[in-house]
DNA sequence: ATGAAAGCGCTAACAA
DNA sequence: TTGTTAGCGCTTTCAT
């Protein structure tokens, strides 16, 4: 099973190699009767292109890289659909790896895809702070934009969604319903998440007056087993506050399972917030209410500074951009709504 | 912002290309002292290999492709990661590809996997029939094996589970529960999954003396939409059976949200049950009793066969392999169990 | 409009 | 043990 090369399509055709790669890229004018003969011996021989030689000649693969923290997470998954769709054109390919929130995997995969000369990298870095070198090592080899998270200590574009902003909608909207004190179950505070969301949660707390026992902020990490654990923890202690607020959907959706399980009534005896708003979130019972990231146009300006940084060319091109898009509320079941 | 070749890395240590290469990819002999002053020069410059050229010299990028159905769908990340995983040694990297449930896109993906000359490709074919001749043509090309479904008129090796005895499972299981008639959710007869689990759901049925009412038999897609449709169809026509069986869990989910929402309880009222148990199915309420496949095992095992295949040469190897695990159910709250 | 030839970065004969 | 050299398959000057 010999792979069929250009200079076999070139011999059939009774041309050169210079005149079938110009037929098949398009490139530089070839006559009509010419291209026809190329294309029909290329057609016969089952000529494909391999673009291993095409990308070492032209030093670009037309693929695009894209770490994110789990694959398992619906809101990733998502996230590397809509990036997908938003590649689909034009072509190019995504390559995706799964870092496992694991810092180490992640500097791992940032290298194989810099080896492998993608042309570009979108990550969502797990860590905070432990992914800080690889991506700004990566980022100083080829464009980068961080998406979602972003890594504290270094200089690249990034592009997710104002989380303090989410988080006054969700603390107005718990306020409204008539919280008057709070919980935060999130993941340790090792990424920009939820470093920021916990900001949001407690400067509008404080600002309307909701009261944050210490006691009430448990962090974890992103997943359902996290907020059935928080959630048991908060309920066996007794003191249960109006609200819990999730750092995620995966934790809300841990979070009233246990409520239920325990005979909590949520949205009337404790109220609960996700955030992300995937699919699942519907699903809960109650369904949650969360806050719905514009995932589409976070993918579509991820894609667009990428673009923009290959065609700018890697070296300076002034201060990167940080381009924070707008959450908007979606309130379901597992709050109080304004009617009741 | 040049990479470094080894050319460089040859100059600055004083000594040829090969060598380089020789102490890089550790092939060859080469003096204690060399070794060092080479590794030393590569690692001043921060030289990385540029795998497209290896890939190119080699015929071989250490890269596997994947294409699922749906990335969106937890069965397949899961698939995904369990197959990264058993790839993870070696330094092999996935390529992963969303097929979107469309042949069309699938085949794309696939001729754009093998013109990168990955290594070799695992695909869960999106249709039990169109997705046939894209298949076949990459088979042809280099190692293939089909993963969980499989599409007729090809002969590629293929691992996954024995449906039509997980269905046997959870068929002798609602019998147990007091089933005697029952209805089936799945997707249209379009892929091998629903078309074997479909299968094995009629014969045991009839085994049963199970009474199928073919108004009974609903098929869609696999989503969670899809099963609220379906439910509400099956309620609202009146004449519930005493079962509903998925053909995934996403399904599941769908019917036992709807059966809820209109007081119908599960299990009592009527059985449920999912298949692929997918993390959220132990979350819905009532979690559900469904069918795990062993997801390692058959990841590993496609892997194996992968590795086979690239071994023996793609040309004659004598007959596929078609590895059939087995399943198991797992009994959680939305059927009646033995002891109640 | 077409062809000859150089070379992308790497590896593997083959020589020395 | 080390170096020289010939390509892998493609694209792109530079001639013609």
């Amino acid at each position: 099973m010999q792979r069929v090369t250009i200079s076999q399509v070139a011999e059939r055709a009774g041309v050169s190699t210079a005149t079938v790669s110009r037929v098949l890229s398009g490139r530089g004018p070839v006559s009509p009767g010419v291209q026809r003969k190329v294309r029909r011996a290329a057609e016969e021989l089952g000529y494909q292109v391999n673009s291993i030689a095409r990308a070492l000649r032209n030093s670009r693969t037309d693929t695009v890289g894209m770490v994110v923290p789990s694959i398992s997470n619906p809101f990733f998954t998502s996230l590397v659909e809509n990036v997908e769709h938003a590649l689909g054109q034009e072509g190019r390919e995504l390559f995706l790896c799964d870092a496992r929130s694991d810092p180490e995997i992640e500097a791992r995969r940032l290298a194989s895809l810099v080896a492998r000369n993608v042309d570009g990298i979108i990550v969502s870095p797990s860590h905070g702070t432990l992914s800080g070198p690889a991506v700004q090592e990566t980022a100083d080899r080829l464009p980068l934009v961080q998406l979602d998270r972003f890594v504290g200590g270094t200089s690249t574009d990034w592009v997710g969604v104002n989380d303090v902003a989410a988080m006054r909608l969700i603390m107005d909207h718990l306020h409204e319903g008539g919280a008057r004190s709070a919980a935060f179950v999130g993941s340790l505070l090792t990424n920009s998440s939820t470093e920021q969301r916990f900001a949001g949660f407690q400067r509008r707390a404080e600002e309307l007056n909701i009261g944050v026992d210490p006691e009430h902020v448990l962090l974890g990490d992103y997943s359902v087993d996290w907020g059935e654990t928080a959630a048991a923890r908060l309920i066996e202690a007794g003191e249960l506050p109006d609200a819990i607020v999730c750092a995620d959907d995966l934790i809300a959706l841990g979070v009233t399972r246990v409520c239920r399980r325990y005979g909590v009534d949520v949205p009337t005896r404790v109220q609960v917030t996700g955030y992300d708003n995937i699919e699942f979130a519907r699903l809960g019972e109650p369904a949650l209410t969360t806050i719905d990231q514009p995932r589409a146009q976070i993918a579509a300006e991820a894609v667009r500074l990428l673009d923009l940084a290959s065609r700018t060319g890697t070296a300076e091109r002034g201060p990167s951009a940080h381009i924070a898009l707008v959450p908007t509320l979606v309130v379901r079941d597992s709050t109080v709504s304004g009617g009741a």
